[in-house]
DNA sequence: AGGGCATTGACCACGGTGGTCAATTGGCAT
DNA sequence: ATGCCAATTGACCACCGTGGTCAATGCCCT
């Protein structure tokens, strides 16, 4: 069944995925169309199914390539032995712009995977989601040198204020990008703008 | 039309309104079902339509009944000449909880409502929201004393992280909650969190 | 008794769904 | 050319739930 889709070209295979994933992360689980997913790959609808038993199928295979395709390249260039709260944060951020711009529909799936509501998928989804954001939150948390902030600082409440500050940062951006195609963004006064909150921060928490 | 819901004992426009605030907020426009919400009310299809003429007619009546119910009260409640930021967003947050507590179906309705996508009401919608949130924030951060900051740091960013530690704060405990009924919840306990949380931020950012 | 409003729920046309399958195509070995 | 088999098509299906209607009924007041 499946095999069949993995011995297809690279470009025909992502032209399905690409699709799905765009259909998918637009409309939800259940609204998703089948019928929608075949018209935006330029394929039959018998195909789509010849290579998927069900959507259901569809949707996981999705779902696991959309978490190799994120997370392991996220995991894999967070160095590993940062111990700057702020450069790990920095970088972080910095990769994660990188690759909603690199790969928007990817990421739109993920995050609306994780929100997902239906009852068909959501008890497996929702386990696979836990381990997701746990392995992301570990990634960056792990390894951090306490001993750099300023003495008597409850440290493990300063960096949760410090990965707030940055998440609404991110999120106020998001809301700013809506309009915008992510092309025309001009990165640099973001991490600029970053940088001017981290410094506020690192002046408040970090031994001078 | 609507005259004939209003001149409703006002128990039963309530059990009307509560079915219909929870199917939206559970579903979203395009998902609720007039059929679930008049299963919900105890009332019959041909009732609500003789009540309302439509489901958009239904939603934005609803929407305004959510809007009068939360907002005014927010409004009316956070006190206009607290000058502290800490002080009043500690003020703001209590009082949402309260809300939250005591009308979680209005609550919902209106987050998802902020959320929502469906094209045959989102535009009418976008705009609505754009007011309320900005008339939120602008009740939140209006009158506050820049004075009361250490010299050289920038206020306006400053004030910016703690809302964003506050906002994070919130939708932590948010997630928490999501199992819990809202009555088992220890507010004390909350409450002796946030101020940790606030105390660290005070330290780092008021004069001493 | 009867006028008139409140209320019912069976009914409708409709649109769209996930999934199937007989038929067609296309490429390759003979 | 031929035969063969896998890739591919798209018309087709049964099904479901939708928003909305309307003739009929219930109920209360005069």
């Amino acid at each position: 069944m499946i095999e069949k889709f993995l011995n297809l070209s690279m470009d025909k295979q992502e032209r399905i995925i690409n699709a799905a994933l765009k259909v998918f992360s637009q409309q939800g689980y259940e609204q998703a169309s089948t019928n929608e997913i075949v018209k935006e790959a330029g394929i039959s609808k018998g195909l789509l199914f010849h290579y998927f038993n069900n959507k259901k199928e569809l949707f996981f295979y999705l779902y696991g390539y959309a978490v190799e395709q994120l997370m392991n390249e996220f995991v894999a260039k967070l160095s590993r032995d940062e111990k700057d709260i702020f450069m790990k944060l920095r970088q972080a951020v910095l990769l994660k712009f990188d690759l909603i711009q690199r790969y928007p529909d990817v990421f739109d799936f993920l995050k609306t995977a994780y929100f997902e509501n239906c009852a068909e998928i959501k008890p497996e989804l929702e386990h696979y989601n836990k381990e997701l954001m746990a392995s992301g939150y570990s990634t960056i948390f792990h390894n951090i040198d306490h001993s750099l902030f300023k003495e008597g600082i409850d440290v493990t409440r300063a960096i949760q204020i410090i990965f707030w500050a940055l998440e609404g940062f991110g999120l106020q951006q998001q809301e700013k990008w809506k309009a915008n195609r992510y092309e025309d963004i001009n990165m640099d006064e973001v991490m600029e703008e970053i940088d001017q909150y981290m410094h506020i921060l690192k002046q408040a928490f970090y031994r001078q």
